[in-house]
RNA sequence: GGAUAGAUGGCCGAGUGGUCGAAGGCGCACGAUUGGAAAUCGUGUGUACCUCCAAAGGGUACCGUGAGUUCGAAUCUCACUCUAUCCGCCA
């Protein structure tokens, strides 16, 4: 959620930047119509209430005849006040849902774009692998070496689901492992949370009202299975008021996730990229509201990721996102994204996020700052680490002839020290 | 699933129909005292919104949420949510 009161003082800037996510510039002025004239009744209302208010007042000190009198008038008062408020209560609900649809601006150093199609490789690490022999694809390294049961679990759980096992379920856990020992050595609080979650962390993170189709919902309980820890963690600490030194709170997230990639038709319909259920560790701070900061903890996020990537050994590229392709909480994001060998290209694994204090504003997550002034926070995310789809470029890129995989150094220690695995593995 | 108790400001906690935005305490800020500090004393200290904006002033709302009774509700009524404890069940 933006200000509105920086929205009436920046209309044209707003526009402006709005539009650049693609959003029209007549939503603003309808916005800002409704929020005058809601005004306008409030001030009036508020009028019948202080007349309302004095009449009830005097009636304690007043004579028995002019009671009466009072009483009558006040009643008066108290139905035009109560017309007033249906018709103001009215105007506020429109007020709040376009306020709920309005997105973040983006940064002046995203790259403006319509789509995907114009997100910007900022850099490119690591060296892609030649093979001087057939590589096999992840599904296929799964079935050589007896890691999954996809067909099986297909039956049981239906499309987009996935049981792997052996030492490739071993190997999920222990990426998990190496991220939130990384991460608590950065002094992020590990951790684990709830994957269901109630309808109103879903509009303070800012998922609804934009995207319901996405969100599992359970309705004999009225709870929504959630899509990310961030869903979670936005909202643990929603409606608190902070201080300055409670500030930043890092916290490094593991839950399982829920998608119904209703969006995704024919998409990755094979294997581990696109699943309906999967575990993530999730980055999330909560810093000042100061932009030169969270920009700060922006480029610390992906440093965190980029050493995940880089202690698996994968070939990466970072891309900056475009301001068409930037979700509407966002103000400024970087995906990562890894060489997937079978498919020739680059596959998201992370999406790192600034969203200054649009969805504070949202959760009113606030904190008093030294000042003693009261600020909404600044919030960012990241992924962590997200599997199965993380194990996807792993075991392609670090496949060898033989069929077996081979393990980075960094992660040998959580697989009890094993330098390759597979079923040929010594 | 059954039973009981509860939800008040940054925190603790009083308040059961009329200047109650709310006593008292803690915390915090400033000042006095001190060579400096602690202790002590004094003063101040909620949030959101409206009043075109800023300052000053004025006003409205907020005592878990939503309805209701009343001229008037933190206080009375109803519904709901959440929390704690006990019993049952359970990975």
């Amino acid at each position: 959620m933006l200000d509105i009161k920086f929205i009436a003082d920046n209309t044209d800037w707003v526009k402006q930047s709005l539009a650049r996510k693609g959003f029209p510039a007549e939503k603003v002025d309808e916005l800002l119509k409704t929020y005058y004239e809601m005004n306008k009744l409030k001030t009036s209302s508020q009028a019948l209430a202080e007349e309302k208010n004095k009449l009830s007042n005097s009636i304690k000190s007043a004579s028995s005849e002019e009671r009466t009198a009072i009483i009558a008038k006040s009643k008066a008062v108290g139905e035009e006040f109560k017309t007033q408020q249906e018709n103001l209560a009215k105007l506020e609900n429109e007020f709040n849902d376009m306020m709920l649809r309005m997105p973040n601006y983006p940064s002046e150093e995203s790259p403006d774009g319509p789509d995907d199609s114009a997100n910007v490789v900022r850099r490119k690490v690591g060296e892609i692998p030649h093979f001087d022999f057939q590589p096999k694809d992840h599904v296929e390294l799964m079935e050589f070496n007896d890691w999954s049961e996809m067909e099986r679990i297909a039956k049981v759980s239906g499309s987009r689901t996935y049981a792997i096992k052996n030492d490739l379920a071993q190997l999920e856990l222990a990426i998990h492992m190496l991220v939130m020992d990384k991460l608590r050595f950065h002094g992020f609080t590990l951790i684990t949370v709830p994957a269901i979650s109630k309808e109103k962390p879903l509009y303070n993170q800012g998922y609804l009202p934009f995207a319901k189709d996405e969100i599992y919902y359970m309705p004999a309980d009225d709870l929504y299975l959630s899509g990310t820890a961030e869903l979670i963690l936005n909202s643990l600490r929603a409606d608190e008021m902070m201080t300055e030194a409670d500030l930043p709170v890092l916290y490094a997230g593991f839950s399982p996730c829920f998608r119904r990639e209703a969006g995704a038709a024919g998409k990755d319909t094979r294997g581990l990229v696109r699943v309906h259920q999967f575990f993530k560790t999730e980055q999330f701070v909560i810093c000042k509201n100061d932009i030169a900061e969270s920009e700060k903890w922006h480029q610390t996020l992906l440093q965190i990721s980029e050493e995940v990537l880089q202690d698996l050994e994968l070939p990466y590229q970072v891309l900056e996102v475009c301001t068409g392709d930037m979700g509407a909480p966002k103000y400024r994001q970087y995906d990562l994204e890894a060489w997937v060998p079978s498919q020739n290209c680059y596959r998201e694994t992370h999406s790192c996020s600034n969203i200054t204090d649009w969805q504070a504003r949202r959760t009113n997550l606030r904190y008093r700052a030294n000042d003693g002034k009261v600020k909404f926070c600044h919030t960012l995310n990241n992924t962590g680490i997200a599997t199965p789809r993380a194990l996807v470029p792993f075991i392609e890129n670090h496949q060898q002839a033989d069929g077996t995989v081979r393990i980075p150094v960094k992660l040998q220690p959580y697989l009890g020290g094993k330098k390759y695995i597979g079923k040929n593995a010594k």
